[in-house]
DNA sequence: TTTTGAGTTGTTCGA
DNA sequence: GTCGAACAACTCAAA
């Protein structure tokens, strides 16, 4: 579509926090000539985020304001009625987006489409947070994929658009203060000790490029070692969309160790933002039905257990380094996210699965959601009934020194070597203030 | 429609 | 220490 001359339009970030490889940006650019950043704080969504998230969200929201020169207007309130009332503000013919494929935002999108269509103006949905548009991907006779594998293939074999330029330098962005005033990104207190990535766009790109060239060629194998910095560290970005999985995957040389490892972690997101796509009630619910009956325990037990598993004193070493890496990182590393997981899972998923999200930055409904399922057996996969992970055993094998439990766990630091994972086999007894397992988990399996 | 092969991530035991 | 086998039965994908 050519420019039109003088027109203007809206760009609504939400979860694409960037300007490069952004094509709906692309699409405000070619059809109008002014245009107005916005960002909407809606606590419909902030709700569930505890502190960490937040503060990687207003950090990740300054970076792109810094980055648009101070144009980015930031408000609060219900999309429903802010976007309308913005556009109306500064004569847009158009409201540019990346979509949102999650339950809740569709359902907003929806509204703020028909709220704009009243008064004649287009919400415009251009890309999305995935390579393969969730929906896309599909089976011979139409059905989605219920299972991993093939979902992989056939999603490569779909393939993706090569990544876009940055069009910002092609549009006049207007002045916020002419229009409205922005909110102040004023961050919640932070938690003693909590330290974040840095935020952002170049941040991101920064963080890519070294793990590419740094920990990609050991990817298959120090994926799974916390111990070790062989995580690609880009979830938080990547949800909030400070780096698109396609700018990603264009530039994973096929023929670089561990690439391929690295492509079905990034199709994982994409599995499991599909699955929620054509299932939105899985967010709430276990996509395996059968499992609604299951009785969780309750009483003052479980609630003391929940309570001392969120705080990271379960006396499982590596239980308990995983989640008070959790409060300290905004972040916990992949193979110790499940094992964690599975040390509640009899408790109650739901909790745990809260838990996460509340302090996770890179907090995704899909892939949090849907990987709890996974490791309760109550998800996509029907999973073997011995596939249950032994804190112990996991300990050892992928924190085989215990440099990680030490890191995160200041009580196990003088005990040496892999006898760090049993702290109560120690002749000496159990270092003081380090308690001993609550529950034998032999028994539970 | 029927059949066949496969399914992210494990643990234990015995050689 | 390492290695392979055994460990339910079931569902899904594709031929």
């Amino acid at each position: 579509m050519t420019q039109r001359r003088g027109e203007s339009a809206l760009i609504w970030f939400r979860r694409d926090l960037r300007l490069g490889d952004q094509p709906a940006l692309a699409a405000t650019a070619e059809r109008a000539e002014r245009c107005l950043a916005v960002f909407v704080l809606d606590e419909r969504l902030l709700a569930p985020a505890g502190a960490a998230r937040r503060i990687f969200l207003i950090r990740s929201l300054r970076a792109l304001r810094a980055q648009l020169a101070g144009r980015l207007l930031v408000v609060a309130g219900d999309p429903v009625e802010v976007l309308p009332e913005l556009a109306g503000r500064v004569g847009a013919t158009g409201v540019h987006i990346s979509a949102d494929c999650g339950p809740y935002g569709r359902q907003r999108d929806d509204a703020v489409r028909a709220e704009l269509a009243k008064t004649g103006i287009e919400l415009t949905a251009t890309g999305s947070p995935y390579a393969v548009t969730p929906g896309r991907v599909r089976k011979r006779d139409g059905e989605p994929f219920r299972v991993f594998t093939p979902f992989y293939r056939a999603w490569q074999d779909h393939g993706w658009r090569a990544p876009a330029g940055t069009s910002s330098s092609t549009v006049d962005w207007i002045d916020p203060a002419t229009v409205a005033e922005s909110v102040p990104l004023t961050e919640p207190p932070a938690p003693d000790g909590l330290t974040l990535p840095e935020p952002g766009e170049a941040a991101a790109s920064a963080t890519w490029q070294a793990f590419r060239d740094e920990a990609l060629v050991d990817y298959s194998e120090d994926r799974d070692r916390p111990d070790r910095p062989g995580s690609s560290r880009l979830s938080g970005y990547l949800h909030w969309g400070a780096v698109h999985p396609r700018t990603l995957l264009a530039d994973l040389a096929d023929d670089l160790p561990g690439a391929e490892a690295f492509r079905r972690e990034l199709a994982w997101r994409e599995f499991h933002a599909d699955v929620l796509w054509h299932r939105p009630e899985t967010a709430r619910r276990n996509y395996d039905r059968r499992f609604d009956t299951f009785e969780h325990d309750s009483g003052p037990a479980a609630e003391a257990a929940f309570a001392a598993w969120a705080a990271g004193t379960t006396g499982y070493p590596i239980v308990d380094a995983g989640l008070r890496q959790l409060l300290a990182e905004g972040w916990m590393h992949n193979r110790v996210r499940m094992v964690v997981a599975s040390s509640l899972s009899r408790i109650c998923t739901c909790r745990g699965a809260r838990h996460f999200m509340r302090h996770l930055v890179d907090g995704d409904l899909a892939s949090n959601q849907l990987n709890w399922q996974w490791v309760a057996g109550c998800g996509t996969d029907a999973a073997p009934y011995f596939r249950i992970f032994n804190p112990i055993t996991q300990g050892q094998k992928f924190d085989p020194d215990g440099a990680y439990v030490r890191r995160y766990v200041p009580e196990l630091r003088a005990v040496t070597g892999k006898a760090v994972h049993q702290p109560w086999t120690l002749s000496a007894g159990p270092p003081p203030g380090y308690p001993l397992p609550i529950v034998e988990h032999a028994e539970e399996r």
